[in-house]
This record gives C-alpha cells, structure tokens and sequence, in this order.
DNA sequence: CCAAAAGTGTTTTGTCTACACCCATGT
DNA sequence: ACATGGGTGTAGACAAAACACTTTTGG
C-alpha cells in the first residue's frame, strides 16, 4: 500500500514523519530514488485507527505510623503542579507487568514488591494531554523499604488516604498537615485501590504484604484496621486470622516490648 | 535531541525507519545534508514512545440449553482462522465503556446488556499482528435476546464452555460438536471471566442478568449450578438467596409446567 | 391415586461476636 | 505488687448443610 512520495525539503519531511508514526505501524518501508523518498506500508495492518497513549498508574500503598497512606510525587512538568500518584507511558515491547516493575524501580527505586492490575481507567478527557489510557496496578509494600528512597527524594511523599463517604474518591493528607486532591482522575484510581484491598481482606492474606517478615498479631490487627478504618474485636480477629491457615508461629517473641512480648508470626507456606 | 544520522542505502533504511517509529513519537525532524539523513526528536511531546493499539475484548456469556455459553465470532482475516472473542479497537476519542457499548451493537445486535470491565490482557506478543493491549469486558444477556442476531450471521455461534481444571484457560464446545480452542490469549481472557463470575455469585445478584424477567427460583438455581459446574442443594440455595432480599415475589406462577408450577419472582428495588 | 416437582421444618454443624478471664513481663 | 497488653475459654447469635417431610399440580 503506497502512502506517498515527498520531496527531500526538510520542512515537510518533518510534519508528514509526524502524521505517519500517529497513524500507522507494521513495516514501513523508505525508498530513494532520484532524490525524492518514497513511504509504503506493508499490506496486513494492524489498525488505521490513531491510537491513545497507554500509562500504568502505581498506587503504592503501605501503612506508616499507623495509618493507610500512598506515594505520591509532585508533577513539576507545565501540565499540573499538583501531587500525583507515580505512572508512566508503557513501552512498545514491554508488558504491562514490566512497566510496573520499571515504574517500582525508577519511582520508589523497589527492585519487587507485591503488585495486582487493578482497573483501566479510559476516559477520553482524563488526561488534559491528550488520549491516555492508564491500567492501575496497586502495589503493597513494608514502610521500612521507602525509607530511603523518600529521605533522598523531595518530589515524593507519603500521604494518609482519606476516602470519601461514598467511596468514590480518596484524597491524601500529607506531613504537613495540608488536604491534597491528586491530579486527573488519581483520586478516583485511589479510591478503588482502596476499595480492593478492603474487600480482599476478608478472603486474601495480602495484610502480610505489608508488614515485615516477622510480625506479631497485633501488627497484622493493626494493618487491617488502618485498611478498614475501623477497630476490630481482639479475640475474634486472632481467631479468624490463625483459622485461615496463612500464618506460622514461630516460637520467637518481639524484642523491646514496654510489657509483656507478643509471639511472633510468618507467613505460613 | 539528536537520535542519530543514517546513509541512504535503501535497504538499511528501510530497517530503521521501522525502529523508529516503533521507540519515538513526537516531531520527528528529517534533515538532508550532504546526501545523508539527520533525524531529530522535538522535546516536549505526550508521549515520546510508539502507542500500542488498545482494544476491547467482550466476553459475552449467556445461558443455552442449561449451559453456560459464550459468543464466538469466525475470524477470516489472514491472521487466523479460528474463533475468538467479538473484539475491535477503542477509537481515539471514545471510552472504554463506549468502545464495549459500540461493540455490542455492531457485533451481538444488542441496544444494551449487563457489562462489566474484566481484566487487562497486555502481553507484547499476544497478537501476532503486532502490539495490541486489550481490556477486556464480559457481559451477561438472557438467551433469548440472542436469538435473532445468531440465526441471522454464519459466523457468529455460541459455545459451551469448558474450563480447564487449573482454571487457567477454558474451551469452547459449539453445537457441531467440535472443541475449539479461542485464538490468541481469548481462552486465557474466557477463563478469568468464568472465575471473576463464579465469584461474584456468592455476594451479587450478577445470576439474574441471565434470566428474564420473571423467573422461578429453580431456574435462578439452574444458572448458578452452570456457572459453578457443579450441584446445589435446593433448600439451602432457595433460603440463601430469598435471604439476600434481592427477589421479590410476584404471586404469580409460571404457565405450561407439567407439574405444580413455581412461583415468579423479579428482581427487588 | 400416582408421579414429579414445588416448597417447608428440623436438626446439626460450624463460624463470628461479645465478654470475661488468665498470663507474662518491666518497673 | 501492679499496670499493661498478650492470649484463651465460654456462651449466645447466626448462617449454612443435610435430611425428611408436606403440598400442589397433570394425568
């Protein structure tokens, strides 16, 4: 299939590249003859539809000083100044499981870490950039393994989740004290997030994701009540939790306690 | 930002001009000096990566003879020549959700249906034609809506569907007899629609988007156990599902049962 | 009356909750 | 010893499962 033949003038060769990188793919194939170029496309094409930009969005949550809270980076860029939640474009050769994994490396500089797709987010509008469309993933991490990379880093933060009555959407309640709404459609992403890990407590051990390797039941205890944003009954929840199976005693008891030591747990399996 | 300079042999250049437009986007400067070529990427842009195609995938399940089915479609593209999953493109400035409305109507025939999205599928090689990232939906419609829309088109049918025993990939059984495997990863996207649907039968009211109206609570039964592939208990099932309050009861019953008929129920609220 | 399916009671089992209580430790 | 949080026992509420049973229809 014969695009077209241009003439070797700068000027235009650089508008007409433009239009054919958005338009079409497959093998493009560049002939010169006499010195005018000659574009064809290879006949089997995969879409002649332009196609919207793809990003995965990261919510990267964990719990610090008690509460749920999310990293999040201030956007400098001329597009928005306000926080956002960590994301970027996918690769042409690059899964989306890649583009976490790389977005966990160059982010929050975590060569691993827990990670779910949570949902692809596809309104033309949501980004005042132009079509993209952003696959969220989640990702669980222990507090202790952001320490660094934040300390080194003053575009990041970690921000308390404050989720909306209804759910919908999810704010972020920084160090300083200040209320932040995250930018384009961030807040919604976040509250789904959150949404998820609720409802995967009750039947999923992802709590553990998100302490160290050892930890006591009131740890854990604590971690749901910070995801739920409720209290939970002691000895109903130690019974529920030891009932599934997921932990292991280890025998060991927790160090530095002000009374009496709690025993500590791993993941069992 | 100078990505590089490149004689004007024909054949390599028709080599990088793919590599090109697969790894940039943006202005792409083109410069003749000398005879040689100059390319040049223009810096702030959207996205300074080659854009994968995004397409929605629909996984249409319905209940047939007291099984649970799925629309396939006959590809006879050169790609292949199996069946797979009724799909197409997102168009630049359309929604996910339009996307999947769009191809209910031009695919199935049908104004509207129960839809919800999946997962998303986005393997670099997942389709031999070239990078294509898919979100896929399923959808719930009672049979009968797709009566006209089957008989009137030979390349669309719908199949049993069987799901491996690890619960990885699921074939189709069409009604020749014949066991076909979905083309590209739709068997690997088939079955996480049947666990996401058998999951959600336990806390949700998804079973009645596949029965009319008015139904009796053994039909309801008949689309659970389809879904579940397995038996049920009819007291425990009719007290579980009478206590959910989702159903009303009509006071009416059914007509043309060869014993003594059930009572109709519709959905509450 | 009989066959077949609709629909209900009853008992048992297991899970979650609430509350009370004992246990181990640092001061 | 005692304050404090770790850890356990018991009783009631509730939901689900198993089984037997009654009811209603067409023939």
């Amino acid at each position: 299939m014969l695009i077209g033949t241009y003439p070797p003038d700068g000027q235009s060769a650089s508008v007409r590249a433009e239009a054919l990188t958005n338009i079409h793919r497959g093998y493009i194939h560049v002939e010169y003859y006499g010195g005018a170029m000659k574009v064809e496309k290879e006949t089997p094409s995969l879409s002649d539809f332009a196609r919207p930009s793809v990003a995965v969005d990261l919510v990267l949550l964990t719990i610090d000083a008690g509460r749920l809270s999310v990293l999040a980076i201030r956007r400098d860029d001329a597009v928005s100044e306000a926080w956002a939640l960590p994301g970027g474009f996918v690769h042409i050769q690059e899964s989306l499981d890649d583009t976490v994994s790389r977005l966990l490396r160059e982010k929050a500089r975590l060569p691993d870490a827990f990670v779910e797709q949570l949902y692809t987010f596809g309104r033309p509008d949501r980004d005042p950039r132009g079509r993209v469309i952003s696959v969220a993933y989640y990702a669980l991490v222990h507090a202790e393994r952001l320490r660094g990379c934040l300390e080194g880093s003053r575009n990041l933060a970690l921000g308390q989740v404050r989720l909306s009555a209804n759910q919908k959407c999810a704010s972020v309640l920084l160090s300083d004290g200040t209320m932040e709404r995250l930018a384009f459609d961030h807040d919604e992403i976040l509250a789904t997030a959150v949404r998820r890990l609720r409802g995967k407590l009750d039947y999923s051990a992802v709590g553990l994701e998100l302490l160290p390797k050892l930890f006591t039941l009131r740890q854990l205890q604590e971690v749901h009540e910070a995801i739920l944003g409720e209290p939970l009954a002691k000895p109903a929840f130690r019974r529920k939790i030891l009932d599934r199976g997921w932990l292991k005693a280890t025998g060991k008891l927790e160090t530095g306690a002000a009374f009496r030591p709690a025993e500590l747990y791993r993941r069992a399996g």
